[in-house]
DNA sequence: GTCTATAGATTGATAGAC
DNA sequence: GTCTATCAATCTATAGAC
């Protein structure tokens, strides 16, 4: 149809970051994608050489500017905790989309309700600490705590674990500043 | 072979979790958690009736166990923040291997490098905070920081930037306690 | 409880014309 | 750049014998 090389090409990505999204990567077949974009399948392997090729190109925006964010920082002197915490905060949520992405991959266990279930524990208990109606304050406290303790157990699967529990419960509780 | 019933549903469960552990729950076909158990793969649909039904099988103890953790905290009166972080921290920690079966199962982005990359930032930034050679005690506030702020965009992906970014700052400032 | 055999459906990917 | 047509592989699941 004339277009130019690019718009087809970005709007293929779009489609997929969409359907991605909803029923995550493996289950979204380039049937689908072609489908949904007005187009056919080979017509889509003609811009992606593989599927893997098409996520490659959706993520590649958000690990090159994660990896720019720490490098730069890594090369400037300054390490200002407030700052880097600001600068790391205005990326992630400049990619939440993708972030959630990252979410809906789970299929399996979101259909087996698992990850509403452990997001739903998160804010009971937060409710349990800060009571009923919490503020975003309280609620980012208690996600940020009880979160914690689930990215410790996995970021360090073989630490001694009460060493690992004191420190991940210590740390925990200055999140909850209570 | 005569095994009792229990036996071989427990053979096939094992086999199936260090699959799904280590490449994936969509990447692992019944017929190679079959092959690996030692039976075909209309034996194994005698004993789990789909490939759903054998994994809510295997994932089932950890959400009636965190279910049944966070009821009967709100129906006890006592909520002593440290005794709920510490309880839910023995909780996850008892059922680590599954929470990273449910890493495993990003295997797409596994691929793309995706998964190591951001744990590395997260490392990475810890290093920066708290210089090159973290104790356990600072690592686990990193990672309870970094990845807070990973959550919150995550968890609470409609709230107002400007507000949610203030929260969840100051809370990862908190765990950080420096 | 376990097997052989196979149905039935999808999917990723390619060949070749236009 | 896009299409028609099709291949080859793979997968879930079932029927029926032993």
């Amino acid at each position: 149809m004339g277009r130019p090389r690019s718009e087809t090409r970005q709007r293929i990505q779009d489609v997929a970051r969409d359907l991605f999204a909803r029923q995550g990567v493996h289950r979204t077949s380039l049937q689908d994608i072609a489908d949904k974009t007005g187009i056919t399948k080979p017509a889509l392997y003609y811009h992606f050489t593989s599927r893997e090729d098409l996520v490659r190109s959706i993520l590649v925006p958000l690990i090159d500017e994660g990896e720019q964010f720490v490098t730069e920082r890594e090369g400037s002197g300054n390490s200002d905790a407030r700052e880097l915490l600001e600068g790391y905060f205005d990326f992630l949520h400049r990619h939440r989309r993708d972030l959630m992405l990252v979410l809906a991959e789970l299929t399996m266990l979101v259909d087996l309700g698992l990850i509403d279930t452990v997001l739903s524990w998160r804010e009971r208990l937060g409710i349990l600490v800060f009571g009923p109606k919490p503020t975003l304050d309280q609620a980012t406290r208690a996600v940020i705590a009880f979160g914690g303790l689930q990215d410790c157990c996995l970021q360090f699967p073989d630490a001694p674990v009460e060493e690992l529990r004191a420190a991940s419960v210590t740390g925990a509780l200055a999140a909850l500043d209570i």
